[in-house]
DNA sequence: AGAGCGTGGAACTAAACG
DNA sequence: CGTTTAGTTCCACGCTCT
């Protein structure tokens, strides 16, 4: 229910300050709000309606909208951070500042959605890694098994996963496009991101 | 200056009616 | 089923209060 009260008051808002500018201008304001088509054929029709019976049950319904208003605008208000200036605010610059919550809102869930990409990019390509390692890794006992000497060379066992200095030959023998998209991401997102590999070009040693 | 209130009038809605 | 009617909602304006 939050957001969409949000996204009512921002109409309210924007309404607000059009009607401001409009002001400024000289004229005010058309109807705002839906219904508008629907007024101006009943006005071309000539219809007119009667005012409520009596005076004070206007003025109580009225009174009723009223507060309804400022309860809306009261839980706006918690919903929206107010800066230390907060002891002193107006209908208008609470508006203002919910539209700018709304827009962090939405500029922080469009970040996460970009980092949540990336990671599960990231997570595909270690584990069909790790499966690529894991055949090596059993390939090489199988070989030492039947083979008469062990090797003991323990830079040759040893699995660079942290490093993460792949050759291109290896993703090459990977296969899928989705396999490079992931490699790619790795390179390019992980650089300085604090997660990922080390931001140098494997298999190009005339590069430095 | 901004909030709140009373008020009039337009527009909307749903029920009653012919 | 189209029209009428009563009640409700929305908006603008002027006024008062803080």
């Amino acid at each position: 229910m939050e957001l969409n009260s949000l996204l009512i008051l921002l109409e309210a808002a924007e309404y607000l300050e059009r009607r401001d500018r409009e002001a400024e201008h000289g004229y005010t304001s058309v109807l705002p709000f839906d219904g508008d088509f629907a007024r101006k054929k009943t006005k071309a029709a000539g219809l007119v309606r009667k005012a409520p019976k009596n005076r004070s049950s206007h003025n109580e319904l009225e009174k009723h909208r009223r507060a309804k208003l400022r309860l809306y605008l009261e839980q706006l208000k918690q919903l929206v951070p107010l800066g230390p200036d907060s002891t002193r605010h107006t209908t208008l610059s609470l508006l203002k500042r919910a539209r700018m919550h709304i827009k962090k809102l939405e500029e922080q869930d469009r970040r996460a959605l970009s980092v949540k990409e990336q990671l599960q990019r990231e997570h595909r390509f270690l584990k069909r890694r790790l499966e690529q390692l894991s055949l090596q890794s059993v390939e090489r006992v199988r070989t030492d098994s039947t083979g008469s000497a062990v090797s003991t060379d323990d830079s040759e066992q040893e699995v660079d996963i942290e490093g993460m200095e792949f050759g291109s030959g290896e993703l090459d023998s990977v296969g899928s496009s989705s396999d490079v998209d992931d490699h790619y991401s790795l390179q390019s997102g992980g650089c300085g991101a604090g997660y990922g590999p080390p931001c140098r070009r494997p298999g190009r040693p005339g590069l430095s």
